[in-house]
DNA sequence: TCGCCAAATGTTAGCGCTAACGTAGCCGAT
DNA sequence: ATCGGCTACGTTAGCGCTAACATTTGGCGA
């Protein structure tokens, strides 16, 4: 093993750095390397080594060096599992998303790790998959690794999660929605503010048969959230849904199509379709530009969460962006202590989507 | 102290439930929990308690009762930074991989998922955005949690990080490509191999004048691979690349529309376009159809690594599949010692990607 | 020259848990 | 009764590190 050999020579010359000299055990059984190795190789106590590693305290120099270089030659990395014991801190974020195949949350947690860059903090993802015993494990287990604050997806939690999440005594933040009451603190815009607009936007451009699009997940109180709004929208212009078409799991690409075909051929009267989220959105405006449908004219289409994918679709979507990277800078900025309000604990902060028309929805 | 006041009052209260007597102290100072708390409330000792929250060691029935009732009721989460440090034992598994936003490693991710599943074993993400130096701080920090194993993309690491993982003492697996040396144990596919599939599939339907169409990235190393073994392929025919276009960053959809409109305009002798990745192969397949161009008489289209989500497609994207899932259950199988072939470490395990040629390569 | 202060380093005592071993109590076989 | 062997616990000693305090050292003013 490359490991031995470099040791079988280590061990018979001594590295002389001018004058500090590091000394370097041979190794005949490999154990993991702690403090002491380190120590012992550089001639000084654990504990200053543990100053050096960290960057803390009054340590010369000269030491420091001695130090580095001994850890560097050994190949020394910390073991963070006792440092976090002894010193009760823990450099984690626990984020506790729904999915990860949706594109919405990667570009959440890249706005996390915008926002944690530098401050020592690292996020640890869970994921749910949108069922609330799955999101009560996860959560469970990283509590167990007694992280710096927890980044958690949607304001509907189990009684047992609402409960450990209070209990924890860690900053919490939940992200993507509002419309609710938080834990502790919220950062997110509101799905049924969100959909209210759209319905309004849909009935201003004269739009009157109104179909909806969506996933069968009962837990998805976002997606939800939505279509209430938007139906509380429609019935403000005395309208309401006229068809509605539901699909769960597959390509939603594929499944875009598919509904859209299925709604269409049983109710020919729609003149617009609101999908509950781009991707089966862009199906149907796929299978609308094959079947020569005029969009905008005789059917409006619209999606939402501003997916930058499909900017190269030949039309674009009319969509409604959901600030996700924003949402997580943010999110991450409270779990860092640095707020932006300055406030400390119990924050709401309510973003606002705006509303891209694309080419799918006619002008007034 | 915190620990003393909670003595004194401990004995006040006490809420009996049957049998079995359970002391909650009442909660001034909000402590963390231990074991002792729950070892105090439910009048076991902290072993017992550990026991009995570990399943392991011999506890009977009505004291197992006790203690789980105890548990739950003061809202006991366990210390997994203490136990790890006492058991020497993490369950923890790292996960490095260049990105997120690809569609191609949330699959193997699920993948991975499935093959840890009941295994105790959780896997943890690190992402290095195809960056070596990220790669490495990212395995450093990774490693000092003390994980149970490694799951890393690609054989190409920074000397420092192979240093790393030859003396990390755990089950290393290389994921997403065999063509090289790897550390420890390597799963995926040989990207050589695969353009060279490629290439030769379209050489026998007929195509000549072939252009490339690709990122720029030097640290994508499968891409590289995948290219030159398609170099190769066209090579055997006495072919060569005709034109090659390449771009970085930006939504891969609308880039592949460009690219393709820039290399057909410089190069309108072209015959086939070879896409690195299904995305800009998508967007490429999009503006074709848009312009009328004849796919796949006049015009041949290839991408890479069968993105499902692209089925919805107008037409069928020809692609090879990179057996991402398999991947990740194979690696998981192998880190959670249920290696497939039995062997123990130091195993390559070759998929084998299949060619689908879908609709845009004609028929010989 | 002494003494004093700050900088540099060492010492001690856990953090919360578990491995490993110790021990009480009980059963049945002798 | 005696013993062995079991089950169901308890006790002890760390895991590798760091907070807090103790000690040494060197430099410098008086």
């Amino acid at each position: 093993m490359g490991w031995t050999s470099q040791n079988l020579s280590l061990s018979r010359i001594q590295i002389a750095i001018g004058d500090p000299v590091i000394k370097i055990p041979p190794r005949e059984l490999k154990r993991t390397l702690t403090l002491r190795d380190v120590s012992e190789a550089s001639g000084v106590s654990e504990m200053t080594v543990s100053r050096v590693l960290r960057n803390r305290g009054d340590v010369s120099p000269s030491t420091r060096e001695k130090v580095l270089e001994a850890a560097r030659a050994l190949g020394y990395v910390p073991n963070k599992i006792a440092g976090a014991l002894a010193s009760q801190r823990v450099n984690l974020v626990a984020v506790i998303i729904p999915s990860l195949s949706n594109m919405v949350f990667p570009e959440v947690l890249s706005g996390i790790s915008d926002g944690l860059e530098e401050t020592g903090l690292q996020p640890v993802v869970g994921v749910t998959d949108y069922s609330q015993k799955r999101e009560e494990a996860v959560l469970y287990e990283m509590l167990s690794w007694r992280p710096s604050g927890v980044i958690i997806a949607g304001l509907e939690h189990s009684e047992a999660a609402s409960a450990m999440l209070e209990n924890a005594g860690i900053p919490i933040v939940e992200i993507m929605d509002v419309d609710g009451t938080p834990i502790d603190n919220a950062v997110g815009i509101s799905h049924r503010r969100a959909g209210l607009k759209m319905a309004k936007a849909i009935v201003e451009a004269g739009y009157q048969k109104i179909g909806f699009l969506g996933t069968k997940m009962p837990d998805d109180h976002r997606a939800r959230k939505r279509l209430e709004g938007f139906q509380e929208g429609l019935a403000l212009a005395r309208l309401s849904l006229s068809d509605e078409e539901y699909y769960s799991g597959g390509s939603a690409l594929l499944k875009g199509r598919e509904m859209t075909e299925i709604i269409l051929s049983r109710s020919p009267e729609l003149d617009f379709l609101y999908y509950s989220n781009d991707m089966i959105g862009a199906g149907g405006l796929l299978y609308c530009l094959d079947k020569g449908i005029d969009v905008p004219q005789n059917l409006g289409l619209a999606g939402f969460n501003g997916v930058e994918l499909l900017d190269g679709l030949p039309r674009k979507l009319a969509s409604m962006d959901a600030c996700r990277r924003e949402i997580g800078q943010i999110a991450a900025a409270i779990i860092a202590g640095k707020s932006p309000s300055g406030a400390i604990g119990g924050q709401v902060i309510e973003l606002s989507p705006t509303l891209q028309k694309g080419d799918t929805i006619r002008n007034s």
